[in-house]
DNA sequence: GGGTAAATGCTCATATTGAGCATATACAGG
DNA sequence: CCTGTATATGCTCAATATGAGCATTTACCC
């Protein structure tokens, strides 16, 4: 972004988070950012909006491929930012507007250029894997949250706070509710357990990295979004090479959704879907008996009103 | 809108649409606007972002009471649109961008303030309510469409006009999913049989009121959402009164979501969800047995996940 | 008192889920 | 060759959820 300009205009900034699935692990794509707090040196690929670009989706595409080299295939805007960072105007109070128009991408490969890097995104939101069953973490973040909402001025507003985080962290009926990545933060965020809400750097083990502006809070978007887009929209294959085993294609949907399925339930409901059709080949792969390879059935867009992953239970199996 | 600056910066606007539900229709809040062409003289409530407004949302609910007088409850960000409507820069072909942040929001009342109006919002789409049960409309619309798919050039476009069509108005084993309003009215446009894209006003009785700028697209964009969110978040009660019986709130989804429900099913899911609780109070209301009147059930949203009316299946009861 | 119009209560057959048990087929080692 | 170990696959079973109706109850209008 440039310097101010005389005009009274907002500023408008494209911003995308790039989301691939390599192993067992969902990546997203940054790039290192200078003239941050610290350990804000890391961001999502953006720049502004400019008059030669066509439309907001191309002129995204072209700073990306500029930044990054990567191409993009399926993306999807996501939100516009433009309550925070805001920029100073000149002296006053009242600043210029600064927006952001996010945007979610998914690609297959994961060949980093340039200076960009591919990271695992719980590097940013630790506390979103729970795929290994531990709860140490949460009990932590649960912990100084709580702190937090005893410290609130009224009772009433201790019972808000309290409700909002049995709501957002599971703790009521409810459980763990993968989707609500954003809520989760934007709650440890007004808790002063994030470094872009003043905390000290480290917090990051358990509450994550921070990231440049609010690129952070822009990631968690996409996840939840992505996470909830899942289950009714076949966009996981998006991430998948053009064949894959039923296993394989697991693990990433639990790597996204950052749960463990039920391994029979969840080919049960691939299979009941036509989501995917065999093909003639298997593979060796890790250990065990050979699995059959699959792809996407494309047609299922036309068959099915909702085609997607419609999470089943959680647990191993 | 103002008129052009000497700046390089985009315009950027802010437009809401407003909706509400009377009796057995579902609302959306107009303004009338000048300088469009024919037939376009109602539009949604807008303005331009400003350096004073603190946040994009408070800018919104300020250029809507000024324009209508109303105030918002319920507000959600929906889309940003920059694609389209570009303002012309000097002379040139490129011109400066000007994007449009649109807003849905939710209320209660619906008493016109100004010279704003509340206008059946199938005033704007008529074949999204299908609640009648005729399907003529619908098959003429198709009936153009096909000529549509027909005329294009290659086999292969043909078929992906086709697929598209069964897609959005249902044809293949989907049949009709009230969710994709954007699809339908994206479909229609591109095929030349809105106003909009150059088709003559007398389509409307078939494919609905044109409105300013790209405020049709906006509107489709925000029933669409509000349909799909009716079935996973209790936003049906923002347009509710505070008591309701199962009938009226039955009613008023239908209305929302241009289909009917089988009824027993219906107050059986509302009443297994624990969305409502029944007040002392009966009614007398139309004819028929009185009715208990309910009122929200506000705690559901720390019980469940996803509270919700997943419409049960269609059909009268 | 009879007819009409909801509002409510219940039943039943079919899917859809959540959890497991049991088998099949590789590979690594001894 | 035989024994674990690690997946991949097949199937079963109980608990729910969903789609369609039938039957009653309780007003209001003639």
């Amino acid at each position: 972004m440039s310097e101010a300009e005389p005009s009274t205009a907002p500023l408008v900034g494209l911003a995308a988070a790039i989301l691939a699935a390599t192993l067992d692990e969902p990546r997203v794509l940054t790039v290192p950012v200078a003239d941050q707090p610290e350990g804000r040196t890391e961001g999502l690929p953006a720049g502004p909006l400019e008059p030669a670009h066509p439309t907001l989706e191309r002129g995204l595409r072209a700073w990306v491929e500029r930044q990054t080299g990567q191409s993009l295939g399926y993306v999807e805007q996501l939100y516009t930012f433009g309550d925070r960072d805001r920029r100073r105007g000149g002296k006053g109070d009242v600043g210029l507007h600064a927006l952001s128009v996010a945007y979610l991408a998914l690609v297959r490969e994961a060949r980093p250029a340039a200076d960009s890097a591919w990271q695992s995104w719980y590097r940013y939101f630790p506390y979103e894997d729970r795929r290994a069953g531990r709860t140490d973490d949460l009990d932590a973040i649960a912990a100084r949250l709580a702190a937090w909402a005893e410290a609130a001025s009224s009772p009433e507003a201790r019972r808000r706070r309290g409700d909002r985080i049995g709501l957002t962290f599971g703790a009521a009926g409810s459980g763990w509710n993968e989707e609500r990545v954003l809520e989760r933060y934007e709650l440890l965020f007004e808790a002063g357990l994030v470094p872009e809400a003043g905390a000290d750097l480290d917090v990051s083990p358990l509450t994550g990295r921070p990231m440049a502006h609010d690129h952070r809070r822009m990631l968690a978007t996409a996840l939840g979004r992505l996470r909830g887009k899942i289950k009714y929209r076949p966009v996981v294959f998006e991430l998948m090479p053009p064949a894959f085993t039923l296993g394989q294609l697991q693990r990433v949907v639990e790597a996204l959704s950052g749960i463990l399925l039920h391994k029979q339930n969840f080919r049960r409901l691939v299979a009941h879907q036509g989501l995917v059709e065999e093909t003639e080949a298997v593979t060796a792969e890790t250990g065990g008996r050979p699995a059959r390879l699959m792809r996407f059935r494309r047609e299922v867009l036309l068959e099915r009103p909702a085609p997607g992953l419609r999470l089943p239970s959680n647990r191993t199996g």
